[in-house]
DNA sequence: AATGTGACATACC
DNA sequence: TGGTATGCCACAT
């Protein structure tokens, strides 16, 4: 992809980028969320693509951003391609406790940090 | 200024 | 069951 994102380093008046860090960064060790499920929280519930937009450029912004906490509604690694190498996701989410298998989050289920739920 | 393109999710053929 | 269309919002062209 050819986006280099540099802009967003200055973007610090990004409110919906820096809402969705706030949320990623309350995902516990060991949990893992959703595109989907962040968007909804964040007050978009159709703005799941940004969720991964804004996973993407998380490097750029200050803080450290778990985005490998961060799957797809099926638990799928779907952004794994855009760490530093392919296989990085899967290993921090192991390292966590998280087992990944065929590039899914097992028992996805019992695994889900759901923000509804959690933030209470 | 307008159009295309996503680490997605849903609704609807 | 499975492809297509669309919403969302920022960025590249």
């Amino acid at each position: 992809m050819t986006k280099s994102l540099k802009n967003l380093s200055r973007s610090s008046h990004d409110n919906f980028f820096e809402r969705v860090y706030e949320v990623v960064r309350l995902v516990p060790e060991g949990r893992v969320t959703t595109y989907g499920a962040i968007a909804s929280f964040t007050g978009s519930p159709q703005a799941s693509r940004m969720v991964g937009w804004a996973m993407h450029a998380s490097h750029l912004y200050p803080g450290h951003i778990p985005a490998h906490r961060v799957v797809n509604r099926k638990g799928i690694l779907t952004g794994k391609h855009h760490f530093r190498h392919p296989e990085l996701m899967q290993e921090l989410l192991e390292s966590e406790g998280v087992l990944v298998e065929n590039d899914r989050v097992v028992e996805f289920n019992k695994l889900f940090w759901d923000p509804y739920k959690e933030l209470v």
